[in-house]
This record gives structure tokens, sequence and C-alpha cells, in this order.
DNA sequence: GTCTATAATACGATAGAC
DNA sequence: GTCTATCGTATTATAGAC
């Protein structure tokens, strides 16, 4: 295992979720790392798109295991998805906010303008959604609904986030789950 | 009416709405606007921000008047909502995913790093958030649903935004229409 | 109002020594 | 594996001429 390089991962996927994409500069990530300054080439040949492109990726990783692992806590998903977002929530607040939406700013950053990024961000919202659809197929929804709640849900909770960090409050997380209830 | 510095806004609206606050340079934002080069610290003396905080200012007031507009061809939220979304997919698909989401992006990379632009954005959502609640009280919604749906209305448009712009497909937006009308 | 020139700094990336 | 040094190019911002 080579920790140094998991290091730059973990630092990049913090920094990413931050502040984004371009404000996120090498520098600061080998600064935060603690990682030497000559390996970052060594370890990224391919710069820094490669080195955000795995922390998309490591980070679509967590959220599906973090996913799972919340939802199967309750047999039903109105019961698990909203206090998903509850959970959530408490991350994010935890966080003072700084957290939340890990993939969301480089989401809309690269969208049009880089497809190598673009295309492990769609990766990683099309896992997170699978999830969902999962655990509504598993409790006897039709798929075709399954399916769409799985893009509403992750919609939801992108939204919700942007909105919470923006206020520095959680009450649009805990309003959104408050309105899942209803809907789910 | 200074037509050259209300170019020079608008340019910015349509830059950061496509790729964010940082990606986003001065030189580019003059290139294109076809602004004279010295010209943007005589009309913005308080330089890349005030600029931004303007042009987030003049999109907060354009999606108002869009929503109003959108809201008030039909008198039921139950029709009109998902319908503003329909046109906002249209919208999206016809720029080729390179404009929705006008200051989500900005959104969350100053949410963290930038009080200023924060507060714009801040004020922006609010706002919104109020045209969708008055839509909801003016048809007979109890006040504090119609708080929270106005919050969550905006929270799908984001989300679903996000996600067709990323996947480069108006499925997630015309199908969170669909789940609000069963919502509404 | 608009220009050029430039300061001061940061960026990503590469080369070559060790 | 790690280092330093550096290239080339962006960035924001300012000073001063016109």
């Amino acid at each position: 295992m080579n920790t140094k390089r998991d290091q730059i991962i973990s630092t990049t996927c913090q920094l990413i979720e931050t502040q984004g994409y371009h404000a996120t500069g090498l520098n600061q990530i080998l600064a935060e790392s603690g990682a030497p300054k000559g390996s970052l080439y060594y370890y990224f040949p391919d710069g820094k798109d490669g080195l955000v492109e795995e922390a998309i990726a490591r980070t679509s990783q967590l959220i599906v295991a973090r996913l799972q692992e919340g939802l199967a806590a309750y047999e039903s998903p109105a019961e698990a998805i909203p206090n998903f977002l509850r959970s959530l929530a408490h991350h994010v607040q935890a966080s003072s906010f700084e957290s939340g939406g890990p993939i969301t700013a480089v989401a809309l950053e690269a969208a049009s303008t880089n497809e190598r990024l673009n295309a492990a961000c769609r990766d990683a919202y099309q896992a997170w959604q699978k999830v969902i659809e999962q655990k509504l197929l598993d409790s006897g929804y039709e798929p075709v609904r399954a399916r769409r709640l799985g893009m509403l849900v992750i919609a939801i909770i992108e939204g919700a986030t942007i909105l919470s960090r923006s206020e520095r409050n959680v009450g649009p997380l805990l309003d959104a789950a408050l309105e899942l209830e209803a809907l789910l």
C-alpha cells in the first residue's frame, strides 16, 4: 500500500469538496497532504486531471458505501432515506458547512469544459442513484418509478446541500427529509 | 444607460454559469464582451468580486422574472411548477448543456471561501424560493408547508439541473417534473 | 474613458540532478 | 522516490499616459 499516494488523493478529495476544481492548486494539495514536493508527477503522471479523476472515483465509492450502510439500517426506504438526509445534515453542520456535495462543484465546473472529469462525475452520480433505486426495488417499487425516484433523491440531496451550505443552516436538508417522508 | 458596462456584466453572467468563478478570468470576460481592455477597473473599482457580485444579482433578478412569468401561466401550482421545469429542460438542451444552474458553481466555490459572493448567492436562492412560496400561498397552501416546498422546488431544480448537465440529457429535469406533479 | 505597460503572484508542467 | 530549478503561461491588479 502506498500511503503517500493515498494521502495526496484524500487531501484532494477534501479540497475539491470545499473549494472546487480550479480553486484547488497542486501546491495546496502538496502542502496540506504533507507529501514531498517532487513526488506528485511521479505518482500522477497525468497531472492534475488524473489526480482529480482518482479523487472523484474514491469519493464516489465512499458515498456508495455510506449510502448502503445508511439505507440498510431501516427496512423501509420511507424511513431509511429521510434518515440518511438527517445524518447528512449532521455531517454538514459538523464540518462548519465546508463539506457536503463532495463533487458538485467539480461536476459543474467540468460539465462543459472537461470531458474526462465530466465522465467521472457522471459515473459517480449514476452509481449513487443506483443504490437508492435498488433499495426501492427491494421493497416492491415499480422499476420505472424506482429509477425516477433514485434520480430525484440524489437531486434533492444535491440541491438541499447547496442551499444548506449557502445559508450555513441545515434547515433545507432537514425540511427535505420531511418532504421525502411524505413522498415515499 | 451604460451599455458597455452592461455588456461586461451579461458576459460575466454567461461565463460563470458555464464555467464557475475561478475558471472565468477577467481577460476572457473582456475579450468576449468586446469591452475595451482599459475599462474594467473604471467600471468595477472593486475588481472581480464586485463584478461577479453584480452579475449574480442580475442573474437573480432575471430568474425571479422568469419564475413569475412561468408560474403566472397556470393557476394551479401543480401545473405551473412542473411546466416550469419542462421549460427549463428545453432551455438547458437548447444551450447544449452549457446553461442551467446559473449561480450553482459560484455558490459552492464561494460557500466556504468568499463571504461576499456567498451572501449574494444566498440572497438569490432566498428570492427564488419566495416566488414559489408565494405561488403556493396564493392557492391555499399552509404557510409552513409553502415555505418548505418553496425550498424543495428550488433544491430539485438545482439538483436535477446538475444531473442533466452532467449526463447531457434532460431526462432528470423531465422526471423531476413528473414527480413534482405527484407531490403538489 | 480608454489605453499600454507592468507589477506581483500563482498556476500546471517538465527537466535533470541525486 | 524525491529534490530543485525553471519554463511558459495564466491570473488579478495598479500606475500613468493620453
